[in-house]
RNA sequence: GUCCCCUUCGUCUAGAGGCCUAGGACACCGCCCUUUCACGGCGGCGACACGGGUUCGAAUCCCGUAGGGGACGCCA
């Protein structure tokens, strides 16, 4: 039988970092397994449910890469379809009408939480005969389950999990206004679209042992379940939005590479060994269930960053040019133009072995667009003093008539004078940085130097040496 | 309150009775490399929650305690 993966997010919000895991580990166990990995949008919260949040789901995923088989499918449209099989039990007597009020559920569960029991609906309604239906209330129809036995999970990550089941109570299936709930739904259309393994947050172990009950009472064979344990905050309590859970388009923002954010995301929870560095095809090749771990693990941005960062120094210049861009326009405030773009990429390769993100990227490529004269942060406007400034007058008649202006030709003329001067190359590179980048930190100054162009690195030196 | 789950360095984790004087990664500190900062290399700091068993031997198995988390809706 092959493999059927779902992911069934409700769109309520975005798509946060835990739901993220959740589907990548599913894709994963697909793609591994050269199954179908599908998507699902519970939407049968008609109030909460936005068209927002499905596109946010959506772009969500498709900035992760994990791409999904078929058309999602909307569980609302299949409303009728979960209320058939809601029909079919009642006739089947393994499910009863319960005309229960609020209050009255309410004060159940007061009474049997005071009473040191499992609070639960106390089947008031299973046995009674229609004729004791009151005639102004809709009711809901509940499942008829075991009072008596245990149920059993055997879960491919939390093992065997057994509740009594005196401790689960007559779920409810349809709403009085005849719409189905969540547990209904889940397990119809798990069972509907061929889902053999369900993989999902630890929160809903619970859930899992009604939902066995139901697929029990319909007759039909159940999936495979693992429940993955929760991502933390930092705090180490539930990751929630006061804690930084952010939707992933807020990662992308931050400026983080989707195949950092995946392999980071992989490393909670999973390991093979001592592996940290793991590409998607050799997380492909190698996921499986039973390396998932079985306590929760808390964010850590800092291990995110250094993550990315070796991505970004793998990245292709290009592709980081084009994923630069949007952010330096942004510090900027204005668009970058054609030439521009094409020193960006020129830098390129200088640039993304200082950056963690995106976003220090940019700021550490901005100098190489910022308008003239250069504004000299503190520390480089130290470099330049009586001391260095001759040096540097020096090094500019030296080098404004150069036949070639290489990275290769500038560094050697570089050192040439230094040694003439019987200085250190860092008494003419550091001012040279200052003067060229307005700041004591940049990529190596010669390619700097190349990447600028004879005409500009002049001006610039000349600005800092008072304008002649 | 009831039930379920979890517990190795600050964090992510390796470890499936002897290979463990507990390994790796991030972070931190130091040194090297070096035109700055990074990268890289080398070294350092740093953990089996606690208490009982079982065993010749336990991070690994069992029990208990403590701590943490989750679930108990006509939400999903």
């Amino acid at each position: 039988m092959p493999v059927v993966t779902r992911f069934a997010p409700s769109p309520t919000g975005y798509l946060h970092i835990g739901g993220a895991r959740t589907a990548l580990f599913n894709w994963l166990f697909a793609k591994h397994n050269g199954g179908l990995f599908r998507l699902r949008i519970e939407d049968t919260d008609r109030e909460r449910s936005t068209p927002d949040a499905i596109d946010k789901i959506f772009e969500g995923l498709q900035w992760l890469g994990l791409d999904w088989d078929g058309e999602p499918v909307m569980q609302f449209s299949r409303a009728a379809r979960h209320a058939e099989v809601a029909q079919r039990l009642l006739a089947e007597g393994k499910a009863y009408h319960c005309y229960a009020s609020k209050d009255e559920l309410e004060r159940m569960r007061e009474e049997q939480r005071a009473a040191g029991k499992p609070m639960r609906y106390n089947g008031l309604w299973r046995d009674r005969p229609a004729s004791d239906a009151p005639q102004d209330v809709k009711p809901v129809v509940r499942l008829k389950a075991p009072q008596t036995g245990e149920t059993v999970i055997d879960d491919l990550v939390q093992g065997a999990v057994r509740v009594a089941n005196e401790q689960l109570d007559d779920m409810v299936l349809l709403r009085s206004d005849g719409t189905p709930t969540y547990m209904l739904s889940v397990v119809v259309d798990d069972h509907d679209m061929g889902i053999t393994h369900v993989i999902r947050g630890d929160d809903h172990l619970t859930n899992a042992f009604r939902q066995f009950q139901l697929y029990a009472a319909c007759g039909w064979g159940v999936p495979a379940f693992a429940h993955i344990p929760l991502i933390h905050g930092p705090d180490g309590a539930k990751l929630s939005k006061r804690h930084g859970a952010l939707g992933v388009e807020a990662y992308r923002d931050l400026g983080y590479l989707p195949e950092a954010m995946r392999n980071y995301l992989l490393r909670l929870g999973w390991s093979h060994g001592d592996e940290e560095i793991i590409s998607t095809d050799q997380a492909i090749e190698w996921f499986g269930l039973e390396a998932v771990g079985r306590s929760p693990a808390r964010f850590d941005f800092v291990k995110l960053a250094n993550l990315n960062g070796h991505y970004i120094r793998q990245a292709e210049d290009q592709r980081l040019v084009e994923l630069t861009i949007p952010f330096l326009e942004q510090k900027l405030a204005r668009p970058l133009g054609a030439l521009e773009r094409q020193r960006l990429l020129a830098g390129m390769r200088g640039l993304k072995d200082r950056a963690k993100t995106l976003i220090e990227l940019a700021d550490s490529a901005s100098f190489y667009f910022l308008p003239r004269p250069l504004a000299l942060d503190e520390k480089a406007a130290k470099q330049i003093d009586s001391q260095s400034a001759p040096v540097l007058a020096a090094y500019r008649a030296r080098i404004a008539e150069a036949g070639e202006w290489t990275q290769e030709t500038l560094e050697t003329a570089a050192r040439e004078q230094a040694e003439a001067q019987g200085l250190k190359l860092g008494k003419l590179a550091q001012p040279l940085r200052a003067a060229l980048t307005g700041s004591t930190v940049s990529p190596p100054i010669f390619e700097v130097m190349q990447v600028l162009g004879r005409e500009e690195s002049l001006a610039r030196l000349g600005d800092a040496l008072g304008g002649n």
